[in-house]
RNA sequence: GGCCCGGUAGUUCAGCUGGUUAGAACGCUAGCCUGUCACGCUAGAGGUCGACGGUUCGAGCCCGUUCCGGGUCGCCA
């Protein structure tokens, strides 16, 4: 039977006890790290979220209660009341190694089994099995201080907004089932039954009707849903700092935003990031980077080989050219050491797995040129390539070629990153910059049509409204996003508030009058009446907190986090419920196998 | 849905060319131990080698299927 709290205060956590609290007497309560029985002498270190203090019991100590100690086990739940003393020898390696706790009381306040793996730092456990053990898992001190430092962000993250006058509103989790995108997560009715809600991908239209109820500025913390594959970076739920502005245009809404990086970085890690933040165009940032989230911290950009190749003897090139596509490089610096045969094979075959047809390149090694293509061109051709790759003895030119350029920019990006990884290029620090002027179409093949990039509420810019009828590749969007050491951590657009405007836009995304109205009426509705010019964007907490951690996984910056079968391996969802919560719903289930 | 990697005591791993009774470390249990702090020493318990099927005289190891976990492509307005 365990022992009560009853009479018992706690008067500090573990994790403080300094030389200047000798003589105090105290009590902690917490959970057993370890105990050590030395015979005649017993040490316990207490743990709590802070830290870890050692318990001591001699021959001074209570009978009653060094028998006790002694038979405490790890995990256990403990209260001891004591005095501080001086360690007869100091542990340098925790911050309340001079002291401890010679204990006068002992209460077990819970008994614990074994857990299925110890509780430290850096656990080398299998994932799975913390996850199945969550509850133990962030009894670990490195996700203790992740949560903590996510708590941390996320109150700067509203000091900084309130500040600047933005007013939180927590808009509705079950909404209006709007399938553009992203697959929602559907809800079903009970007392409409075979109507559903959704949960919503992101606070979107309610935050754009709260721009038209008056707000002005508003934010929130916002859970956001989508039924889409997970990744190392990418949870089915997760949270976004959303906001919203009226009376504004791309540059208000990108100094509120560079204003919350620089706050946050500056106050929870004491890192400046100097703003404004550096600007690409979409274009420039895929000619350059062949990404729309480039990672800057290092070069290796891409190179247009296309002058330098068009006419040469390698078909491959010469085809791509002609065939309206486009000839492009890295060129990897100092690296034909490195990239040998083999890891040029490797690459190949990474190219090949992302889409491309073939990679070919060169060597510049100190003995003399190699190539994949060598055979096929001449001396003064290779010269030209070379030289427009602005390659040296000693680098690597990697060479995609096709008759689609956009397939050359991105294998590119994605190569450009691989070689990085591959190579060990150092990427220290943060690099923040903005990607701006999206291309507001993106043609789909799957459903033959263009659809929006960003989404359909997304403004065109001024200039480019006028190709919108008939030349929707040449309409470009007031959106932006930020991005952080390669990855998209903010997105964001000015919306359209002109109804006639709207109705173009859904009417080039090949949507009806009618659909448009089933789907978006009641904010077409509400555009009649009065909106103010607005945009905003949504900022992806996790991300934040898991880029400012350096951390490799979204799942070590949330707490409850799902694996990548979109289950959750502690309480087992999703799972089986009983008929009667179907029949109340009027659900029928088809056969597993169908 | 595709591709790649992984699955052997509670945990992390080793296990040769297919060959006797599957090992180590940590953890756990018990005993001893007065200054430990990853305490130490001694002894012990602990295994459906993810599962199923196949090949073989013989399978942890080879083959097939499948389940689970990870990464990634597709997907993610």
């Amino acid at each position: 039977m365990a022992d009560t709290l009853k009479g018992f205060k706690r008067s500090d956590y573990c994790g403080v006890f300094q030389i200047e609290d000798e003589g105090r007497e105290v009590s902690v309560c917490g959970w057993v790290q370890r105990q050590r029985d030395l015979g005649q002498l017993i040490f316990i270190d207490l743990r709590d979220r802070t830290g870890i203090v050692q318990l001591a019991f001699d021959d001074a100590t209570d009978r009653s209660v060094f028998e006790r100690a002694a038979g405490v086990r790890s995990e256990f739940v403990i209260a001891a009341r004591g005095v501080v003393r001086r360690r007869s020898s100091v542990n340098r390696e925790i911050p309340t190694g001079e002291v401890e706790i010679a204990v006068t009381e002992l209460r077990i306040l819970n008994k614990s089994e074994t857990p299925p793996f110890e509780i430290i730092e850096n656990s080398n456990t299998a994932e799975a099995i913390r996850l199945k053990y969550r509850y133990l898992d962030l009894r670990r001190p490195d996700l203790q201080r992740n949560l903590l430092m996510r708590h941390r962000i996320a109150k700067v993250t509203r000091d900084y907004f309130d500040a600047q006058g933005f007013i939180e509103i927590e808009t509705p989790m079950l909404i209006k089932s709007t399938p553009e995108g992203a697959r929602d997560f559907l809800v079903p009715s009970r007392i409409h039954k075979g109507k559903f809600y959704a949960l919503p991908q992101s606070p979107q239209l309610y935050k754009q009707l709260s721009m038209v109820a008056g707000f002005d500025r508003y934010m929130q913390i916002a859970r956001c849903f989508r039924d889409e594959d997970l990744r190392a970076d990418r949870q089915p739920e997760f949270t976004q700092i959303d906001l919203e502005m009226s009376f504004v245009d791309v540059e208000d809404v990108l100094e509120i935003g560079e204003g919350f990086l620089s706050t946050v970085f500056r106050e929870v890690l004491g890192v400046e990031i100097a703003t404004p933040l550096p600007r690409l165009s979409y274009t420039e940032a895929m000619e350059r980077y062949g990404s729309d989230k480039p990672d800057t911290r290092f070069g290796m950009e891409l190179r247009d080989l296309s002058r330098a190749v068009k006419d040469c003897g390698f078909g491959v090139f010469a085809d791509a050219i002609s065939g309206g596509g486009t000839v492009r490089a890295i060129t990897a610096k100092n690296a034909s050491a490195q990239l040998t045969r083999k890891e040029l094979d490797r690459l190949t075959e990474f190219v090949r797995g992302i889409g491309a047809k073939g990679l070919a390149w060169v060597r510049m090694n100190p003995d003399g040129i190699a190539s994949s293509f060598g055979k096929f061109i001449s001396e003064t051709e290779m010269d030209a390539l070379l030289a427009a790759a602005e390659a040296q003895p000693g680098d690597v030119v990697l060479i995609i070629a096709d008759k689609v350029k956009k397939h050359v920019l991105s294998t590119l990006g994605a190569l450009r990153l691989e070689v990085a990884a591959r190579l060990g290029i150092k990427r220290e620090g943060y690099h923040s910059l903005w990607i701006t002027d999206f291309p507001f179409f993106e043609w789909d093949d799957e459903s033959g049509q263009y659809v929006a990039m960003h989404h359909p509420f997304t403004s065109p810019l001024d200039e480019s409204v006028q190709y919108l009828d008939n030349a929707p590749e040449k309409v470009f969007a007031k959106a932006y996003d930020l991005v952080l050491n390669g990855i998209e951590l903010a997105s964001g657009s000015i919306r359209i508030t002109d109804p006639e405007l709207q109705k173009r836009m859904f009417s080039a995304l090949g949507l009806s009058d009618e659909e448009a109205y089933f789907k978006f009426g009641f904010l077409t509705d509400a555009f009649r009446y009065g909106a103010p010019p607005h945009g905003g964007m949504g900022i992806g907490l996790d991300r934040l907190v898991m880029q400012m951690l350096g951390a490799p996984t979204l799942r070590d910056v949330v707490a409850y986090p799902k694996v990548q079968n979109m289950t959750e391996l502690m309480t087992e969802c999703p799972s089986d419920v009983d008929n009667k919560q179907l029949d109340e719903l009027g659900i029928e289930l088809k056969s597993q196998d169908e």
